[in-house]
DNA sequence: TGACGTCGTGTTTTT
DNA sequence: CACGACGTCA
């Protein structure tokens, strides 16, 4: 702890007696486990020997860690910067060390070695990776620039670069060796192409040899690397061993092999390892973690404690219910169930939306609703968040980032604001790739990728043909890229067929870098980016008037605003940092808790967080479960473990909510330019009915009706079954009996997608829904059941029964609703359609004296929002 | 060489 | 749909 200065004319207190001592450090023992519940003391006081930590999804983990630390320097006299704290994300190491400086203190807080694995293996690797001949300056390569080396090997290999083929098939294939710690340059996978074969281990073996010539470590090699280090010069293990004596790893799930070799190594001498975990919360099998690693915790370390968090501090009992019914029919899992003091909670709002159109639609109006915002249906105050709820408060959740265009848009057309996290990495953008690869060609003389990215760009007439010739003559006659340059433009190393354009061009390119190195450590870092910007006529080229160019240009001074935090290192440690951080930097780590916005994010990108409000949409077959877990089930023989994954997937995302989840899905979504059908989504119906508004098992039809049905997803009006999905997957629809329908029988929704119209025609949508009042409803109407019923009882509206009875029979028509006078035609939500302005939405709409006046928001951005006379106005109902 | 159009093709999730 | 590969033309 930090002691304040002393001032040698006062007079120093007698130093307290071991007594003394002793009853301070047990009053803080004392305060640090006060707010804990008993497990959670435990956890924080087992400080010695290794610890495995199960914490179910909101135990409240970080907050153990964190005390576990404060406990550790405070009453065990453990130095911060002794303590390592792994974790999975940059923003959860980011919160971690806020939370433990939050406890003890800046100056011991920031000592505490906190990072990702890939972080910390840097790191250590920069300062002893020589070691095993790492260079110092070695660059990350990642995915883009990785996929740039294969590019260019399979072009060297006259390999069509199509199918399997592609450069990320081939390094998937790659990534998936080095997990499993096999080397990839001596595996036995070969991909079937037309006339022959094509070995991964021979591309393997160019790709490797290509990222040492280009002082490149790619993401996996990172982890590997350190491993082979750690083996390789016991030295240094020990030095890290003494240094880290107190190692934690959060998400211990989620580690790979390499991950946890690492860590093994470094807590073999003190064994003083706390792992924390849930395999309930294990989404990263696709990368390559590896589920053993927590299963088997208690098998490596047979002397471990095992602490049990299962009080849940964060959702609703009804939240922890649905999460659980779910996920516990996953049969590879430890059995457990977590518990909450919390209140019973409201259930779980389903809506079954039309397209992702009209499923965005309505997550932007339950928004309104919520939040109280000017198109809110809402003047009551309905239950406990209603009207209350800042944007801030709440997150959209999908399964992959390509669904948040639709919100987006919907969101944009509601003027409700945003953020969203992942999916386009700002170091990702172009520009930006750019400007870091101009730096990086600065410091290095090897990095091919880098060089080949900014060579001609700006345009300066360096095309293919020259790149392709440098490449040659560089592999040729053993230069680095930028000896290569300097061959070409003095004519030797077999450079001297080029054309003198390009030579005079390759001449500026290479007085412009010569330049710019000139300015490293000279220049600090925001103005050096000015100059590479200036000096490369990167800005001139942004400059062109165009609303593209802007943008850019601004994210470049987001870039330059990046730069300004390593103000307190020189110059060329500033630009040392920002290399290294920005390839290990994901967007996720951008999630601003502060903004009030609505938060839009991939259920992956929201491990860790939570939210009041959570809506998850896409709950579809195909989509959430994806399309793959599903065709991996019905492999021969099963591989089951992608289903089980995608289930843990639902349950995190379901756990991310406190007190209000909804569920969304479509009938119908458009994917890449596409129209398909969906069937609801397995977890919607495994999720009991009781805990939803609106249930989607009808009664006496469940797993073990006459037909054999998971679930029935439809009815027609007579209360006749038009469909279900089969316990394997399958889908099943009843024939309508007309000629020229298709008769009963099973289809696979997503193969046969000509029976699955078949089915969609025959009967009515597939999201009909039996409503609570027991009519038969068309739930692609709009609203569903429930929420018609809602409405209906928030409208008080005599005489409008729940579930609107008279619901179409016939795919795609609808009944016209009848005009009595002094009534609305028109209610908030129905999807009108307008002869000028094409489909929209009612918003609002309210009676006057004699007519009704209607706002509508337009799907058309142009057209937008309009008011409107329901006599004038030709509206009709959709 | 580079600008521009057409065609084909693939799609999860991220350090 | 959205992006990359490839072909055509200036």
């Amino acid at each position: 702890m930090p002691l304040p200065p002393v001032d040698p004319a006062s007079v120093a207190p007698p130093p307290p007696s071991a007594a003394e001592r002793q009853a301070a450090t047990a009053a803080l023992a004392e305060r640090i486990t006060a707010n804990l519940n008993p497990e959670q003391a435990r956890a924080v006081t087992t400080t010695d020997g290794p610890l495995l930590i199960l914490a179910g999804a909101g135990s409240g983990k970080t907050r153990v860690l964190a005390h576990r630390v404060a406990y550790l320097v405070g009453v065990k006299g453990v130095r911060p910067w002794q303590i390592l704290a792994v974790t999975f994300t940059n923003r959860a190491a980011g919160e971690l060390r806020e939370r433990i400086v939050a406890l003890i203190g800046e100056s011991a807080g920031k000592d505490v070695q906190a990072g990702t694995f890939h972080a910390l293996c840097a790191r250590v690797l920069r300062r002893d990776g020589e070691a095993i001949g790492v260079r110092r300056n070695f660059v990350v390569y990642d995915t883009d620039d990785q996929q740039a080396l294969m590019k260019q090997i399979l072009g060297e290999e006259d390999i069509e670069a199509k199918g399997a083929t592609r450069p990320a098939a081939i390094l998937g294939r790659i990534s998936r060796a080095k997990n499993e710690m096999v080397d990839p340059t001596a595996i036995d996978d070969f991909i079937p192409v037309t006339g022959g074969r094509v070995a991964i281990a021979r591309l393997a073996t160019r790709y490797q040899e290509r990222l040492e010539r280009a002082g490149a470590l790619d993401f996996d090699d990172l982890l590997l690397a350190a491993v082979r280090l750690f083996d390789a010069a016991p030295e240094v293990l020990a030095r890290y061993q003494d240094r880290w004596r107190y190692l934690h790893v959060d998400e211990y799930q989620d580690t790979n092999r390499p991950q946890y070799l690492w860590i093994k190594a470094l807590a073999a001498k003190h064994r003083n390892l706390a792992v924390v975990g849930d395999d309930d919360q294990s989404i990263y099998g696709w990368r390559g973690a590896d589920i053993r690693n927590i299963l088997d915790f208690e098998r490596d370390y047979p002397d471990a404690t095992v602490v049990k968090l299962e009080q849940n501090y964060r959702s609703t009992q009804l939240i922890l219910d649905a999460a659980h019914a779910v996920v516990s029919r996953n049969k590879a899992r430890t059995d457990k169930k977590l518990w909450t003091a919390n209140d019973g909670g409201n259930s779980i709002r389903r809506y079954e939306a039309y397209d992702e159109d009209d499923e965005a639609e309505w997550i932007a109006r339950r928004i309104e609703d919520l939040t109280g915002g000017r198109g809110s249906i809402l003047t009551r105050k309905a239950d406990d968040v209603d009207g209350t709820v800042r944007p801030l408060e709440i997150a959209v959740m999908y399964r992959m980032n390509a669904q948040s265009r639709a919100i987006e848009e919907a969101f944009l057309r509601y003027g409700i604001r945003y953020q969203i996290v992942g999916g386009t990495r700002f170091y990702q953008r172009r520009e930006v790739k750019d400007a870091l690869a101009y730096l990086r060609v600065l410091r290095s003389d090897s990095d091919v990728v880098s060089f080949e990215r900014i060579i001609n760009v700006p345009a300066r007439s360096i095309g293919e043909k020259t790149i392709q010739a440098l490449r040659g003559a560089a592999g040729r006659e053993g230069l680095s890229t930028w000896d290569a340059v300097q061959a070409a433009i003095a004519g030797t190393h077999g450079l001297d067929v080029l054309a003198s354009r390009t030579r005079n061009a390759l001449t500026d390119f290479g007085i412009l870098v010569k330049r710019l190195r000139a300015r490293v450590g000279v220049l600090p870092l925001p103005e050096l980016l000015d100059e590479v910007l200036e000096a490369s006529g990167y800005r001139a080229m942004l400059a062109d008037g165009s609303e593209e160019g802007e943008e850019r240009w601004a994210n470049l001074l987001e870039l330059r605003a990046v730069t300004t935090r390593y103000d307190d290192l020189s110059p060329e440690d500033a630009l040392d940092r920002l290399l290294e951080e920005t390839a290990l930097v994901a967007d996720q780590d951008s999630y601003e808790g502060e903004a009030d916005a609505v938060t839009l994010i991939t259920i992956h990108a929201a491990k860790g967080l939570e939210f009041p409000v959570v809506f998850i949409a896409g709950l579809e077959e195909g989509v959430f479960p994806t399309s793959r877990s599903i065709d991996a089930e019905r492999e021969m023989p099963p591989r089951l473990e992608p289903m089980e994954e995608e289930r843990r997937l639902a349950y995190v995302g379901i756990t991310r909510a406190k007190r209000r989840l909804y569920v969304t899905h479509a009938s119908r979504r458009v994917f890449r330019g596409m129209g398909q059908l969906s069937v609801p989504s397995r977890f919607l119906v495994e999720i009991p009915a009781e805990l939803m508004e609106g249930p989607l098992l009808v009664e006496g039809e469940g797993a073990a009706g006459p037909l054999d049905l998971d679930f029935v997803f439809g009815r027609n009006r007579g209360g006749r079954l038009i469909g279900g999905v089969r316990p394997g997957g399958g889908a099943y629809r009843q024939g309508s009996g007309r000629p020229g329908a298709p008769a009963d029988g099973d289809f696979r929704p997503s193969r046969d997608l000509a029976a699955r119209r078949g089915a969609f025609a025959a009967g009515a949508p597939s999201g009909s829904l039996a409503s609570p009042g027991g009519g038969a409803v068309s739930a692609w109407d709009d609203d569903d059941a429930a929420d018609a019923a809602y409405a209906a009882h928030l409208d008080d509206e005599p005489g409008r029964a729940p579930g609107r009875p008279g619901a179409p029979t016939t795919a795609g028509s609808r009944p016209p609703r009848p005009i009595v006078p002094g009534e609305r035609r028109f209610r908030d939500g129905d999807r009108v359609r307008h002869p000028r302005f094409g489909g929209g939405i009612v918003v609002t709409s309210k009676l006057t004296r004699s007519d009704e006046e209607v706002t509508v928001v337009f799907t058309d951005p142009t057209v937008g929002r309009k008011t409107m006379l329901a006599s004038i106005a030709s509206l009709e109902l959709a």
